[in-house]
RNA sequence: GCCGAUGUAGCUCAGCGGGAGAGCAACUGAUUCGUAAUCAGUAGGUCGGGGGUUCAAAUCCCCCCAUCGGCUCCA
């Protein structure tokens, strides 16, 4: 007998008494609804017996603790279901992820979509059935007998890494698993799934190991968080850079030219324009000098800053002209010592801050090419700040500053930092990288910046600190990336004359703000959902004339704003103004100008808000003060802003 | 790079051994229009590229390229 404390109230129960019956027959609650049974914290299945006392708490579908049961035992679900309808099936794992799970499965066929929907369909029958899951314990010897009978040669595998004696195995119908749990009491309770796609994936992560299949689904505890799942997916499907790109041309990649190098077209490129010409603004305030470098080098070069050890796998292979080898470069940095040292240099001369939009060429390989985001060309908004060691505080301290600054303005109202730390390949000695590593870590203290250390993500070179954004959906994205390096100072010899006359190194800190401008402008497109803020719309208003006779009314308010320095075009098709509206409404033009019979002899124009369809009319004067105030705010919502 | 899928008109897609098609976009004409699709007509394709099987290939097979979903990788 042991006390289990429920609700409060002491309950006596014998030892090896299985949790669903107590919580039926005990806590007299409805089974039906209970997910499993923490106890003391420790979650536990309903077919999980009793072993010692505690305080216990029940797990209702609504708990948060609920939905990771459920996907795993959905898993399970899933598993059963292919061991039914393939004969030969080797499971290996299916853990829970943040929306569902997955399970690994070798198979000596390559299943397809229709395979997705027959699984999809016995899941159901499964949860039908109604099948209780049960728990086993055995001794593990026992159970490398028994999946070794079945042929799991996976489950095999795992099986012997694991120390303890005993194992615990689930059984549903027919169907067994190793796993540690816990699970809910019955098939049935699994409501809510949805597989979603097929993946190969390697046995443990492993690309020398051999391919398995990985089949994707859904799970919720309940069905309206699945449905709520589903419409999220098809929300981040709407928003997909590459289709927003294509439909407001913004970029193309193109077969003849190669994958991964971006053909940047004039409303991408005027986009990038104006987000470059407000970053190179923001930085010359900031003490920036702007520099440019060549996009290749002699291999020397590489050779000494140490990329050709640390980082060749990702870089263009050599080029042999005349003798000599030449790289792409893959970063600015190394050109940026060969600046500092144009000059003898004395620590009156810093901080050196070079600035530099770099374009750089990675090789990536062909598989993980995707859109903007992933690419093998790209430009930095790279900068290199040489410092003396005093100053590294300070200047971290600033660049988070500019950072948090930037972010603002593209609406990006969240973000988390991360500390990485010193990886298992890297250069220059212990000391230099804690003393780095502090330095970063003190100056996000200074700034009330909260972050997570990532251990052992640091590059080779130094510790770093990176920014992740959280777009208008919740999504994380890699922006910012501030890396400190004692290490290539010294590889390129550089030196500073200090106050008492001797020559030290500069500390180097690495930094992209927005990281590569492909990427941002990806990451932005999908962020703003393709409606871009007035003020970086590459075309902000169309001026749509009710007919034809208003024509010259609308080409003399079009040379009205463009002297304003506003971009604006006017759709002079002869076609119906509904159809005039929603192709500028497909364009997602921020500001639409109809002006018709009323508006001519008026002198006013009527804006129409693009997406909320909300209209207003005013005079030029007064519509001229509303964009202009957009403009320079940077207001996200063009309605958002009142009349003067 | 690996696993799977896809590649047909500018875009979205149908056709899957025997006439290369639809809608939208484009162009021409009619219409002169009041806040998300006016009507009619015209033109548009080496069916991703190459090789093979076949009397005959968009369709079947092989190789390559690109894209998509993953895996791995992402200093």
């Amino acid at each position: 007998m042991v006390s289990i404390v429920y609700k409060g109230k002491p309950y006596e129960i014998p030892t090896g008494r299985r949790f669903q019956d107590v919580v039926r027959d005990n806590f007299k609650e409805n089974v039906e609804d209970v997910i499993a049974v923490s106890l003391d914290g420790v979650l536990l299945g309903l077919a999980s017996s009793v072993e010692h006392g505690g305080e216990a708490k029940i797990i209702w579908k609504d708990d948060p603790e609920a939905v990771g049961i459920v996907r795993h035992s959905s898993a399970h679900l899933m598993a059963q279901a292919i061991k039914r309808l393939f004969k030969g099936v080797r499971l290996a794992i299916g853990p829970a992820t943040d929306t569902g799970f997955y399970y690994d499965v070798d198979l000596d066929v390559s299943l397809g979509q229709e395979d997705l929907a027959r699984i999809e369909e016995e899941m159901a029958h499964i949860r039908d059935e109604n099948l209780p899951i049960e728990r086993i314990e055995m001794p593990r010897e026992e159970a490398i007998k028994l999946f070794d009978g079945m042929g799991e040669r996976y489950k095999v595998e795992l099986l012997k890494e694991i120390i303890d004696d005993t194992v615990s195995l689930y059984r549903q119908g027919e169907f067994i698993d190793l796993c540690r749990g816990p699970h809910v009491s019955s098939t049935g309770m699994l409501r809510a799934f949805k597989l979603e796609s097929l993946a190969g994936a390697y046995w443990r992560g492993n690309e020398h190991n051999p391919m398995l299949q990985r089949i994707y689904g859904l799970a919720f505890p309940k069905e309206e968080q699945l449905q709520e799942q589903i419409a999220f997916l098809e929300e981040v499907k709407r928003r997909d850079h590459r289709r927003l790109g294509a439909q407001l041309e913004l970029f193309a990649v193109s077969e003849k030219v190669g994958g991964g190098l971006i053909l940047w077209l004039p409303n991408g490129a005027l986009l990038r324009e104006l987000i470059e010409s407000d970053l190179k603004a923001r930085q010359k305030r900031a003490g920036y000098q702007f520099v440019n470098t060549p996009h290749v080098a002699l291999s020397e070069l590489w050779r000494t800053s140490g990329h050709l050890d640390f980082y060749e796998q990702s870089m263009f292979p050599a080029m042999e002209l005349e003798g000599a080898s030449y790289r792409v470069k893959p970063m600015n940095c190394p050109f940026h010592t060969q600046i500092y040292e144009q000059r003898v240099r004395s620590y009156r001369d810093l901080p050196l801050r070079l600035a530099e939009f770099g374009t750089v060429y990675r090789f990536e390989r062909s598989g993980t090419l995707h859109g903007l985001l992933r690419v093998r060309g790209f430009t930095q908004d790279d900068a290199h700040v040489f410092c003396k060691p005093s100053d590294l505080g300070a200047e971290i301290e600033a660049i988070l500053g500019l950072m948090g600054e930037i972010y603002r303005q593209y609406h990006f109202d969240r973000y988390e930092v991360f500390l990485s730390t010193r990886p298992e390949r890297y250069v220059g000695d212990e000391k230099s990288w804690d003393m780095a590593t502090q330095a970063l870590e003190s100056a996000l203290k200074a700034k009330g910046i909260a972050y997570q250390i990532d251990p052992g993500e640091g590059v080779f070179y130094g510790p770093k600190i990176d920014v992740k954004v959280l777009d208008s959906i919740g999504r994380l994205w890699q922006c910012t990336t501030i890396q400190v390096d004692f290490n290539l100072p010294e590889r390129f010899g550089l030196s500073y004359t200090d106050g008492d006359g001797v020559r030290k190194p500069p500390i180097m800190v690495h930094r992209a703000l927005l990281g590569s401008l492909e990427r941002f402008v990806g990451i932005l497109t999908e962020h703003y959902a393709g409606y871009f803020p007035f003020w970086l719309a590459p075309v902000q208003a169309l001026i749509v004339p009710v007919s034809q006779s208003q024509v010259s009314y609308a080409r003399e308010l079009a040379s009205f704003f463009s002297e304003k320095d506003l971009r604006v075009q006017v759709d002079e098709t002869d076609e119906r103004l509904g159809l005039k509206i929603r192709r500028s409404e497909l364009k997602k033009i921020p500001a639409i100008l109809v002006v018709g019979k009323k508006e001519e002899a008026s002198g006013t124009i009527s804006l129409r808000f693009a997406g909320s369809g909300q209209t207003r009319t005013m005079s030029r004067e007064q519509l001229l003060a509303i964009l202009w105030t957009a403009v320079t705010s940077r207001t996200k919502e063009l309605s958002a802003l009142s009349v003067g």
